[in-house]
DNA sequence: TCTCAATTGTCACTGAGATGTCAACAAATC
DNA sequence: GATTTGTTGACATCTCAGTGACAATTGAGA
């Protein structure tokens, strides 16, 4: 049973979101300023943060960077106040992971603190190598040989290539590419997605135009197999 | 027995739904306004909702995010007049499950709250694998082997053979299969139904002209048996 | 048992939609 | 500002879901 911590001054928002976590299978614990949330994330050790960037007292951007500088992997999801401007540089800078801004629709953040989360366990879980046919890849040090010679990989084809590995065997489809690989924050057509497959396919297959590894399921995704 | 919620202020719409649901074996509660609804979500605990969006005071689409507020997965089949433009971003933003345009006919407005409750109970519990005879389907890979031999079928027959598979034994009309199959987006006809069970049939009995386990059930539907 | 209407099985065809592919453009990076 | 990278749009291609026609079957009533 994962846990998550509402950071909030708000006692309707509040509710809501306790609410709206615990019907869905998650223990709530709720902090009502910064330190109080700084204090919960070492004590109580949550799984995913819901941050109100409007606090009495210490600023949400600064709880925010205290939270990453004590816990990194800790997925942090941003509220904002509709009139705030949002700032893709402030949250890249204070190390959110996703932001919502308010009026919310439960279901999209809860969709987001979910998303959060499972990236967070995968990159947790994440393997750093791998191998299949003559392909020999390091995540780390984004390196990927061909029967011992180098090939150049993009960053962003490192994360498909990454998520398709860490999800072997399984039908992706595009949407679900779209919001682990690229996120919510920018969300570019399907069509994006198809280019990229294009691209490993031309990088790694033998044959392009017959993939054995990066699978079209028609009607449905992508699947790769090794 | 199954309690319906409606909240809708005139009372001629209110009594039709009234009929309509009781006398399809459901317990009917009315709601005349949005808070009211909103508290008979919480007090009489409905299986599905079926609201107006316009509602005397409060807009009916805050009610709606309100009750996908408190209960996530309490389907909500929202009625607007067909002089509102119909938003599907709207519908899912404020995360209503379905809509239906006024005058809308009650069989139609029924089927469609009846398939909402049935897609809700089912998210529950879908198992991502299944076997029968010397057939073996794994719907996350979207794979299928019989007698070891892979046997490959279609984004859509494998939509219908989960839906049969989840609704084994018991008989599925057309209706009920193009209402959670196909979804009201698109609404192809009878025949349709018909030639995906044909085609099920010719790729996995060993007799398609005497089917073991996709039985047709003369004058009712379909029934998956195994 | 026979007849007949309704229902269902079956097949080939087709158009809508999904996917592959490339080139041009925009954005990021150096 | 040059180069690399990511994204989009356009177009070609392909797949398959859906349709309609007709045959076969079923079941009710004569």
């Amino acid at each position: 049973m994962e846990k998550i911590l509402v950071v909030e001054d708000d006692r309707t928002v509040q509710n809501a979101l306790k609410r709206l976590f615990a019907a869905n299978g998650y223990i709530v614990e709720i902090a009502r300023t910064g330190p109080a949330g700084l204090e919960s994330v070492r004590t109580a050790l949550p799984a995913a943060v819901v941050l109100d960037l409007r606090l009495p007292g210490m600023p949400g951007q600064d709880v925010c960077r205290e939270i990453k500088n004590a816990a990194p992997a800790l997925p942090v999801v941003v509220l904002s106040a509709s009139t705030d401007v949002v700032d893709k540089v402030l949250l890249l800078e204070i190390g959110a992971d996703d932001y919502v801004t308010k009026p919310f629709s439960p279901r999209e953040l809860l969709a987001r603190v979910q998303a959060s989360m499972r990236r967070a366990s995968r990159l947790a879980a994440a393997p750093e190598t791998f191998a299949f046919e003559d392909v020999a890849v390091n995540f780390t040090n984004m390196e990927l040989t061909q029967s011992g010679k180098p090939v150049a990989l993009t960053a962003q084809e490192f994360k498909v290539l990454r998520f398709l590995v860490q999800n072997h065997d399984r039908v992706i489809s595009r949407e679900e590419l779209l919001n682990d690989v690229w996120g919510y924050q920018n969300y570019p057509s399907t069509r994006t997605v198809d280019n990229h497959i294009l691209r490993l396919r031309q990088k790694l297959e033998k044959d392009p135009s017959h993939p054995l590894h990066f699978k079209t399921v028609h009607g449905a995704g992508y699947k790769f197999v090794f």
